[in-house]
DNA sequence: CGGCATCCTTGGAGATACTG
DNA sequence: CAGTATCTCCAAGGATGCCG
């Protein structure tokens, strides 16, 4: 995470904070990860490296919806694919490390969801 | 999922969500705000009371949309309306608490933003 | 096993116009 | 100002089938 120098603090308003919808981080955010799919399935590969088909049990999704899901969060760089050529093809996914970075989110929603859910 | 059509279908696929929840709360939390307006909407107040006309500037949804997804906002608990039957009518929104507990989340993911965003 | 191609249904959401 | 009522369009996504 790209730490700002603590100590050279420009004045610059804080409370300008510009949340604007058009500029806004969250919002920005939300649509980098926009669909419920990517979201779902980039919160199932926390635990570690899955395959395909471990992935289409555990999300619940289609084989179609989950590989383009796949692909979608692959060619923006949040998971990792390696795959293994012997007798029964073998394909495994993996967080990179910018798909790790969204850890700390998925852990809030975790814990909100402790309190709220259910 | 906050509008239900009345579906005369049993509910087969509860199964499946079951499962999904089972995994991790995070599946449920991301069901229960689901849409991306509405995480925007939400994030859009925790700037404080907002009125109508006021979100859907801010957000860019259509006064149709905005409705809507106000709604059901508020049937899941999540904002407060207000209104002020005087001169022009107003309408004011607020986080209730509950809707105040996600701001970890929306933290979590402005500071994500931050870092991994342009 | 891990996909892609195809068809088809659904609803999310914009545009527009109207009301209290 | 704060919505509601339609009409419409398009992408998301399920089901199915095929293939290396």
């Amino acid at each position: 995470m790209a730490t700002q120098p603590p100590s050279a603090e420009t004045d610059d308003d804080t409370e300008v904070k510009q949340r604007n919808a058009d500029v806004c981080n969250v919002v920005g955010a939300i649509e980098e990860m926009g669909a419920k799919w990517k979201l779902i399935v980039l919160n199932d590969l926390r635990d570690g490296e899955k395959r395909f088909n471990e992935l289409k049990r555990s999300t619940g999704a289609s084989s179609y919806t989950l590989s383009r899901v796949l692909d979608d969060l692959e060619e923006q760089r949040f998971i990792e694919n390696r795959k293994e050529f012997e007798s029964p093809v073998a394909s495994y996914y993996t967080l990179t490390e910018k798909g790790g970075t969204l850890c700390p989110v998925f852990d809030a929603i975790d814990e909100w969801g402790e309190d709220w859910l259910e």
